[in-house]
DNA sequence: AGTTTGGGGTGACATTTGTCATGCTATCCC
DNA sequence: GGGATAGCATGACAAATGTCACCCCAAACT
């Protein structure tokens, strides 16, 4: 028998995870070696297992599919990640791409792609959809500074100004300001409109 | 061999549609009959097929789960609905036994317990999270009125009461109205808030 | 050194939002 | 019929929000 893709396989929904490893075992050549459902356990996961291929979810408990990723290059170099997401957002794939993620898979594609996509990833090659991949470039960076998203992300839940100016110790004034900015920024209209944008794209 | 059961599988995600494919016919006794990626195709799909058990996703494109559920009992009622969502809002789990589900499962769930939970359905159980069934007991009906309703839902991305009143072709004042009673009937602060208690509870 | 640029920070002002008192209609219940 | 209840609708008023002009400081040119 020749060498079987080794595979560890995070996602937090586990129906969902169950289900993604029934689906790779039926490939004779892929080998699931390890399953979390979050995100802080990949890299122990990893260093016990040593999978050649990481699959990873962005959106887990503990801590996200993008700071796991990061910290397993550094961990774990030898282990090619993918990541696995619902989200399409350009901003994803950029950051994606940065932690040095050799594949970006959206659970919307064909469920065929999938170990196509891990055979791909050991074979070296990248695999990104071509069209998320245009709309990445074509978006450019995200203009937000630091700050602006601090503040917006604590604006989504429907806080008011005073409480954000409470947890990130700024002044009313300075909250409203980084709002406004943000808006402006967004080309929205008002700050619930502008976390909208700034999600979609992956901003946040 | 004995009768196998024969299942539709609707969910918009087609890889985790797959894989939950993949998952059930590794079941000896499972067969997967029909596969749709819209609500709007349960109906036609399951005439055609005739499932024993239908496996309905909540948020899908075309139609919701729940009213395609609904609409499948009506012209096919020798089949069972199982909702299969990520949501545990007992709103949604009130309105899916309102529609006739037998069962009622979270994606979080264990994927063991997938199979299960199709079997007992087929024996004529009723499937549900017990701690989910508590929730949505203890938590009483849906407040609000079909018009906060539609106003809510028209304010979660951010619209301005002037755009709100347009769309819906109210006063001004009025769309103020709804939206203060059903900060007041969620116990929120202001509208986002509103809007995020009432789909955490699957008011909306 | 001088100056431009960009991020961080602030308070004053107009606009928008949330609350409240009020009126109208339909329905349910003696 | 008369009264109570509930939803729909409106405008007036106080509070929160968004915009703007402005200051400070550090890094990057010239």
């Amino acid at each position: 028998m020749v060498d079987t893709i080794r595979i560890l396989l995070a996602e937090d929904q586990a129906m969902v995870r169950g289900a993604l490893a029934a689906l790779l075992t039926l490939e004779g050549d892929i080998e699931i070696v390890a399953e979390v459902g979050r995100g802080d356990e990949v890299v122990p996961a990893a260093l016990n297992a040593k999978p050649d291929v990481a699959l990873l979810d962005i959106e887990m408990p503990g801590c996200d599919g993008l700071t796991a990723a990061t910290d397993l290059r550094k961990q774990l170099p030898s282990c090619r990640v993918l990541i696995l997401t619902t989200f399409g957002r350009p901003g994803y794939l950029r950051r994606a791409m940065e932690t040095g993620a050799v594949g970006y898979l959206l659970k919307d594609a064909p469920a065929a792609q999938l170990a196509e996509a891990v055979r791909r990833a050991m074979a070296g090659e990248r695999v990104v959809d071509p069209a998320l991949a245009m709309a990445a470039l074509s978006e450019g960076n995200n203009p937000l500074t630091d700050r602006e998203r601090e503040v917006l992300a604590a604006a989504t839940d429907g806080s008011s100004v005073a409480e954000i100016a409470e947890t990130l110790a700024l002044s009313e004034g300075t909250v409203r300001n980084y709002l406004s900015v943000a808006i402006q920024k967004t080309g929205a209209h008002n700050r619930i409109e502008a976390a909208h944008v700034a999600q979609a794209k992956g901003w946040l």
